[in-house]
DNA sequence: GATACTGTTCCGCTTGGCGGAACAGTATCG
DNA sequence: CGATACTGTTCCGCCAAGCGGAACAGTATC
């Protein structure tokens, strides 16, 4: 690599804190450095606040810094909080499972969900990941990526779900184009034979997207007899309230 | 600061980005540094997947490298999954709200509530967070961080919430002593007068403790007739059952 | 007490990183 | 449409920031 030396060697060493806490000699054989070397490096990182070192002379471990200057590309933890009464609400609304997720990776990460009343429901996702192109929030979230996010995901294997699952990288792009259409996008069996979902994304103040908020339920009743747009507008709505929610923290 | 000049320079970078994606010359303008040294870094943090460029020649935002790198801090996510059967649990077992919290610099954030099915509840504290010293949990997390941190807690103005908010340092640090020794945390209306909670540490594989589970409930019926110490057990147990949990993924 | 480890500090050396200047691309204005 | 004003990128001579080996201080073990 070409970029700034010291840089890559801090960030070497960060790496690989993020698999455990580790004393100067551990990190400066795992990163391949002198020890004074890593010693500096460690020291200028701890100044810094991403790094601690847990008692002097010791190991050190990811400090808080690092999870400060991170919490800017994962917004995650107060949304639940935010996102949860208007889930209820969607709940309610559509009778069917709601739920929040946000961008993990490649991965859509289901953050929470609230379960219709109904005897017959779909499977709880929160805590799981799952790809973008099989599912209404990561059509969502992956819409309104980078270009460079999304150049990437098309180009590695779109694993196939259900017969109806996208697997033409084309054919998704076109998607993701008209998910930016529309601000919503519904799938229909494409992740589960006999699941339908649709999302709509949340965005932060400046207007980015941090998150998405779907509902989800059993092909055989959802969307049922009600019209996809008027259903994806109560999930518009939904997002929208809690990214005002959101907003007022 | 004295440390290496390159990584102090790259995160001042960083730690505006958290506050929003910016171009080029607003962060040279910002961190005070010359457009090409300013370019040359943010190439070299994109080039580590620590920071994305929006589009080529735009805007850059944290990115997912860093989301990775401070994960390993901030296990949050997947612990409310984890957590969840098990907070409901407690609460069956204790009759009172149980919760997860995790540690969230010099505060403790918590991250689910599970309320109890009594009339009367206690507040829920969901996506909200308070300080160390005045919770049960908090004096957990407190307790089993690195002892730079406890040092630097235990420097700052301790405020004072009832009137028996432990304020002296001292007392505070033989305290954390006592949640050591015994594997929890009772506070008794020390953060609310009529409130009070019991708390237990949440480990990861290698020992840290990177949650806390508690319990808690009106001061006239919790801990009521029953032992504290059979309470505490109680959530020792819940906390146990959430580690096994979140180790299992 | 000797040995073997740890992390830290020192310091001469060299090359990595610096920043000003120039460049290429794009948007706006008259 | 040309001039202007911005943006981000690249180049390159210079120098001081960062390097790494050696020495040091502290601690644990035998």
């Amino acid at each position: 690599m070409s970029g700034v030396q010291s840089i890559e060697r801090a960030f070497a060493i960060l790496r690989c804190l993020a698999g455990g806490p580790g004393g100067v000699t551990e990190l400066a054989e795992r990163v391949d450095l002198p020890k004074s070397t890593t010693s500096r490096l460690l020291s200028t990182l701890e100044g810094l606040g991403v790094v601690d070192q847990v008692e002097a002379g010791g190991r050190y471990s990811i400090g808080q810094g690092m999870v400060e200057i991170a919490a800017a590309a994962l917004p995650g933890r107060h949304l639940v909080a935010a996102a949860r009464p208007h889930l209820v609400e969607l709940m309610q609304t559509t009778g069917e499972a709601a739920g929040l997720s946000v961008a993990d990776g490649d991965d859509v990460h289901y953050l929470d969900q609230v379960d219709s009343e109904s005897q017959i429901q779909v499977h709880d996702w929160t805590g799981e990941r799952l790809p973008c192109h099989a599912t209404s929030s990561g059509l969502v979230l992956l819409a309104y990526s980078p270009q460079a996010v999304i150049a990437k995901y098309l180009a590695r294997p779109l694993v196939s779900f259900t017969s109806r699952t996208i697997t033409d990288p084309a054919r998704l792009a076109e998607r993701l184009e008209l998910v930016r259409h529309d601000g919503y996008a519904w799938i229909l069996e494409e992740f589960q034979d006999g699941a339908n979902s649709v999302a709509a994304p949340v965005r932060n103040r400046v207007g980015d997207v941090i998150a998405a908020v779907h509902a989800h339920g059993p092909a055989f009743r959802f969307p049922g007899d009600r019209s996809p747009v008027d259903v994806a507008a109560l999930v518009q709505q939904a997002a929208q309230r809690t990214q005002a929610a959101h907003d007022a923290v």
